[in-house]
DNA sequence: TTTAAGTGGTACGATTTTCGTCCCACTTAA
DNA sequence: TTAAGTGGGACGAAAATCGTACCACTTAAA
C-alpha cells in the first residue's frame, strides 16, 4: 500500500479530521488520567462540556470508555488500543504541534506543513506545490491582483493550480532572473493567469543592471511603472525561498558579493532579498517590484519552500517578512523547529 | 499497521464513517463516469442533490476532483490514488455488501458482521462478543425483561457488557444444558443481570429429561412456571448458534437420536431445536423455554454466531427464525453469502 | 442554426442538529 | 457530615445542514 489510509483520509475528509484529532486528544486525557469527569475532561481539553459529552458517548458506545460514578475510564478494550492509537496520530500530532510552534515563534498568521522531505523525495515537492496552489485558489475568489515570483517551486504551484474563473490579473513580483525560462516569474504569472482564466502582464528588466540604468529606463517605461505599481498593491503575493548561496550562483554574483553576503551572513533569499538568520536583509538586488520589507500592505503574503537543506533559509526569510502563510514540509519544519 | 488505522478510526469515530463511505461511492462513480454533474451524480448515488454538492465541494478543496463545464472530473492527483482508495475501502464495503445481502435473503432485520474470523482468530471472537454486548447494552434501557442463552459466545457477551444501571430483570432462555458451568444459562443470565445492576431468575431443569418427568416438575413448580413465562414475553432474547452434531456430543444423545438428526438433515441448532438448512426445526430438546419458532412475539431478537464452520448452522437457525439480528464474524458471512 | 438536455453557481427558508447552560440525584473521599 | 465531583437530563438558542427552487451557460444532438 503506497499512501497510508491515514493520508487518504485526510484527503477525502479533511473536515472531519477536526472531530477526529478531537476524539484521540480526549482519549489521550482519559488515559492519562482515568477515571476523570466530563468538566474535568473539558477543563483540561479546552473544548465545552457539551462536545466533551458527545465525544465520549460515541466513545461509550464503541465500548473504549466506560462511565462510572468516579469517572470515564478506559475499557479494557480501549486500553488495549491506546499503544496503536498513539502511533497513529504520533506523526500527525507532530505535524500539528510543529505548526503551532513554528507559527508562534516566527510570528507567522498560519503555517502549513505537509509530511515527507522535498529534497529527497518528488512526491514531496508535489504535494508542497500543490498545497500552495490550493491556498491561493481559495484566496483567488473576491481578490483582484496577485504577485508571483519565480522559481521550481512557484512553476509547480502554477502547474497544480486548478482550473477556476476568477478572472484576476497576475503580475510578476520581481524581475527576471536566471536563465531557465520555465522557472522565470513572467512565464510563470502567464500559466497562472491561463488556469484562472484571468490576465496577465509581464516585467522586462533583467536582472544584475546598474542603478543608473536602471533609472533610465524606469523613466522611460510608463508600463514597468504600472505593472510594479499593481504588484505593490497586490491582495496576494506569492513566492519561494532559496538558499543565498544557490540564488547568488544563479544570479551569476560577483567574487567580490558572495564574499559580501557570506561575511553578512545571508542564508536565505526571497523576492530579490538576501537574509541573515535573524531576519535582517543584508543585500538586494538591483531589480524592480515587491521587496521582502514592503509586505506589510498585502493582504495575503504566502511563502512557499520545502527540504531540510532550506531550514535556514526559510527562518532567515519569514522573519525578514514579519507575517503571511507558510508553506513548507516536514523535513523543513523539524529542522526550523530544532533551530528557534 | 496501516490497516489497523482504519479499523481504529472506525471505533473512534463510526458516526463519521458513513460521511466517509459517501465520499467514497461519489468517487467511485465519478471515476467511472466523469466527467459528471451533480444531479446525475445525486441519481445514481442515491444521495439527495444538496448533499452530493457539500461532499464534492469538499473533495475539490482537497484538490481530488475539479468542476468543468462538462461536469465534475477527477484532478490527476485524485485519479493517483484510486487505486489506493479502492484497496483501503474494498473489505470495508466487502462487509456492508455482504450485510445487505445477507438481511434480504434470510429476511432478517439486521446483520452485523465484524472482521475475522472466530474460528482461528481468538481476538474476533472477543470482536464478536463485544459487538453482541454492545447491541445488547444500547437496548438495556427502556426495556423490563431479557433472556439469554448459553454458550461460549453468550458467555462472552456477558464477560465483555458493559456495566450500567439499567436494572433489568435477567432469565435464562431454556434450561440447563452440557456440565460446563460457566457456559450455562442460569449463571450467564447471573453474569448479564450483576453487570445490569438488575435481578436474574434460574431455570432448574436439566436437559434430557422425559416428557413425563418434565410435565410432573412444571405441575409442582409454580416458579419455574413464572420464569418460563418471563422468558417468553421478554423485550429482548440474546442466544448462540450451534452446529448440530456438536450440540449432539455436547447434550450426549444416543446413536439413534444422532441417526435421526442426520437423517433429517439438521446443521444447526439453538435454543433446544435442531434445523435443517431449509429453516425446519427436524428435532427439539425436551426443555422448557423459549423455542425457535416462538420468537416473533419478542421485540429484539439477537442472534450471537460465528467461524466459517458455523455457516450453515447460521443459515438454518435464522431461516427458522425469520426475524431478528444476526451479529456474525466476516468469516461466516462469506461463507453464508456463497451458499445462499 | 436551433433546441433541449445538462452543467455549475447562487439563494433562501425550513428543518435538523449541535451547542451552551442550567439543575438534579448520586457517589466518593476527606 | 460535608464538599467536591460524578453522570444524566432538559431546554432554548445558535448554527449547520438540507430541500428546492432559479439562473446563466455549455454542449451536443436535431
Amino acid at each position: 500500500m503506497k499512501q497510508d489510509f491515514l493520508e487518504i483520509f485526510q484527503k477525502i475528509a479533511p473536515d472531519l479530521m477536526g472531530t477526529v484529532k478531537e476524539r484521540y486528544l480526549l482519549l489521550r486525557h482519559i488515559s492519562d488520567a482515568e477515571p476523570v469527569g466530563r468538566r474535568t475532561l473539558a477543563g483540561i481539553s479546552g473544548l465545552s462540556e457539551r462536545v466533551v459529552r458527545a465525544h465520549v458517548d460515541v466513545l461509550r458506545r464503541s465500548g473504549i470508555v466506560r462511565f462510572t460514578t468516579m469517572g470515564i475510564a478506559l475499557e479494557p478494550q480501549g486500553k488495549e488500543m491506546m499503544p496503536d492509537l498513539l502511533e497513529c496520530f504520533l506523526r500527525l500530532n507532530r505535524l500539528d504541534e510543529m505548526q503551532q510552534y513554528i507559527r508562534q515563534k516566527l510570528r507567522l498568521k498560519e503555517v502549513c506543513i505537509v509530511p515527507g522531505n522535498c529534497d529527497s523525495d518528488k512526491t514531496a515537492k508535489d504535494e508542497l506545490s500543490r498545497k500552495g496552489a490550493l491556498l491561493l485558489a481559495d484566496l483567488l475568489d473576491g481578490v483582484k491582483t496577485v504577485a508571483i515570483s519565480g522559481g521550481s517551486t512557484m512553476a509547480g504551484v502554477a502547474a497544480t493550480l486548478p482550473e477556476n474563473a476568477s478572472g484576476v490579473a497576475v503580475v510578476p513580483a520581481r524581475g527576471g532572473i536566471g536563465n531557465r525560462v520555465e522557472f522565470q516569474a513572467n512565464v510563470i504569472a502567464a500559466q497562472v493567469a491561463s488556469k484562472a482564466n484571468g490576465t496577465y502582464h509581464m516585467l522586462h528588466i533583467p536582472d544584475g543592471l546598474s542603478e543608473s540604468t536602471l533609472r533610465v529606463m524606469l523613466r522611460s517605461d510608463m508600463q514597468t511603472k504600472k505593472i510594479v505599481a499593481m504588484a505593490k498593491t497586490a491582495e496576494v503575493i506569492l513566492f519561494g525561498i532559496g538558499r543565498s548561496d544557490i540564488m547568488a550562483d544563479r544570479r551569476e554574483l560577483t567574487v567580490a558579493e558572495r564574499k559580501k553576503l557570506t561575511d553578512d551572513g545571508a542564508v536565505g533569499e526571497a523576492l530579490g532579498s538576501y537574509c541573515n538568520v535573524s531576519g535582517e536583509v543584508v543585500y538586494a538586488t538591483n531589480n524592480v517590484g515587491i521587496s521582502l520589507t514592503e509586505l506589510q500592505h498585502n493582504l495575503h503574503v504566502i511563502a512557499v519552500a520545502g527540504g531540510s537543506s532550506k531550514a535556514k533559509a526559510i527562518i532567515a526569510v519569514m522573519r525578514a517578512c514579519h507575517t503571511g502563510t507558510l508553506v513548507t514540509d516536514e523535513a523543513a519544519a523539524s529542522e526550523i523547529a530544532k533551530l528557534i
